[in-house]
DNA sequence: TCTACTTTGTTGTCAATGACTACATTGGCT
DNA sequence: AGCCAATGTAGTCATTGACAACAAAGTAGA
């Protein structure tokens, strides 16, 4: 054993990538600050140093996890293809992202956060559905889709990823592939929103 | 304090209905067995011979969860209307059950259910969804709906509508209320099926 | 009725955990 | 050199989930 200095230098950042690792091996039950700080080789009161309690590195996991999403999705949206190839893109990193780090979207997207905390993560998080409005809106312009509040169908784009995502993540998808609910997921929503809504059809 | 008899006589019941309140008021991580314990008076041991461990209350806790959905889905996919209006308080009776009941939702599709969770809960889990199926089918039979597979859209329109669910029971649906994205979603989806996806579209 | 047997609940115990406190070491700053 | 805030250590406490040994109550058969 060499000598630790007592200063570990980049503690927080040592933490901050194990306990993603960890919650992605085991969830995040299974993630203990004071395993954790074992293995980092550091005595079980120092993480407290640079996370107040559990929740708040949990928010800080969430926090990276948003923001590591969110350059996914904005690199889809820069692609240079038509916007409905653009749409389909957007989707598919999303979901993506989800497969691969199931455990760490639970926990993106879990509510417990606190109320204080919640204002960044907040912002960072909702950054996703910005990048689908304003593909919406462009689309409305050119005439591809026809006319409707972008925010509200933005939204609806969201949730619809959102949840293939997180099925997907889980598991849920039973026989379908997810491959397959994503593209038909993107393109039955553009489809109908190149249709748009009858007004007669409203309830 | 009147004598307690020895025997609870009810308290698996007692158990699984007080832990649905507790964690309907604190989440998940709020439920500790010993506690449980205390609340319906008897000793923290006791639970261990109604569920072999937390993981088991849980999942009961869980398929109770289900039960008492697919009901309220059943209900609304009976009513009297058309297919479409049908399809949409299908939709509507998800979301409302999710709004009601969010931290029971989050249990219900929690991912960490032991690998080996019951064929019980996946099949009663997976009831929604044949609804959904049965409905597009025959609306394909009549013509309202383009061709495709059911199967598959059956999937994107309960992958969509349990994002929803999701969002709405963690309130991360922002500024657009409840209601406006269940209409917006089922109007989009059924618009988007009906017209069905040109073939050229399919990349 | 007596007697095994099963179910259900009680009590005691254990290791692990999150949070807290008091103290030690370090390195930057004046 | 000397102060001092930041960082890490060590010890402690209540709580928790799980387990084991024991007790009480119901049950079935002679």
């Amino acid at each position: 054993m060499t000598d630790q200095p007592y200063h570990h230098g980049k503690l927080r950042e040592a933490l901050l990538e194990r306990a993603m690792d960890t919650i992605e091996e085991a969830g995040v039950d299974g993630l203990s600050l004071r395993q954790l700080a074992r293995d980092v080789n550091v005595s079980h009161g120092a993480p407290a140093k640079h996370f107040r309690d559990k929740q708040a590195l949990i928010d800080a996991v969430a926090l990276a996890g948003f923001e590591s999403m969110n350059r996914r999705i904005l690199g889809a949206a820069q692609s240079g293809d038509d916007l409905r190839s653009r749409f389909v893109r957007v989707g598919r990193a999303y979901v993506d992202f989800a497969v691969e780090h199931p455990a760490l979207l639970t926990v993106m997207y879990s509510t417990k956060h606190h109320p204080d905390s919640s204002e960044e993560l907040r912002n960072t998080g909702a950054q996703g559905i910005h990048v689908a409005q304003a593909m919406i809106a462009e689309a409305q312009a050119t005439g591809a889709l026809a006319d409707g509040d972008p925010g509200t169908l933005a939204m609806v784009c969201f949730v619809s990823l959102h949840g293939t995502a997180l099925l997907a993540a889980g598991g849920h998808l039973d026989g379908t592939s997810v491959e397959d609910v994503v593209t038909a997921a993107t393109d039955t929503l553009w489809a109908g929103m190149a249709a748009g809504v009858p007004a007669a059809q409203l309830s």
